[in-house]
DNA sequence: GACGTGATTGTTGCC
DNA sequence: GGCAACAATCACGTC
């Protein structure tokens, strides 16, 4: 009897466990989801107010792998061309790493991200002059601009 | 021709 | 502290 018990308890868990895998599963889509869409959102945005000079976001342990990573991904799989896959298989791939060989991509991005914060204080630097020469000259632009405006206006 | 999409993990930056 | 956003990559599809 304690068998069959324990083997029904097993199975509910069994199934459980898998109900919970899957509600797992569709969650990270669901983000994925909106990820996606939140990230169109602030394209469209960007387009308004973007600024090329900003430095970009250094590249992770993962991302420096990741750029070894598809070399040997294009050379063994030469058909398989869309990003998505090398993604995947990279992600796979950076999860059977050990520590000791994930080390020499953690000190690249290590690096990668002191350049980042040494172009950012000087990106940061550089705005807050430009900031204070625009408040200095911001009367007298102020007057040229008005006359742009009324210049456009009368273009329509 | 220009632009969006897909798929991943780690890090940053904001609230 | 938690969470959203973003970093690289590029063939392919859509408009």
């Amino acid at each position: 009897m304690k068998d069959t018990k324990s083997k029904k308890a097993a199975a509910a868990d069994a199934k459980a466990q898998k109900k919970a895998e899957k509600e797992k599963a569709i969650e990270k889509k669901l983000a994925a989801k909106k990820d996606k869409e939140m990230k169109k959102q602030k394209k469209d945005k960007k387009k308004n107010a973007a600024d090329p000079n900003q430095p970009k976001r250094p590249a992770t342990a993962f991302f420096v792998f990741l750029e070894e990573y598809r070399k040997t991904f294009k050379d063994k799989h030469p058909n398989i061309k869309g990003v998505a896959a090398v993604g995947k298989a990279g992600g796979d791939a950076w999860k059977r790493l050990t520590e000791e060989e994930k080390k020499p991509y953690h000190d690249k991005a290590a690096q990668k991200k002191a350049d980042y914060e040494k172009t950012l204080t000087e990106y940061k630097k550089k705005q807050e002059e430009d900031a204070k020469n625009e408040k200095e000259n911001g009367k007298d632009d102020d007057e040229e601009m008005q006359s742009e405006e009324e210049e456009e206006e009368d273009d329509e």
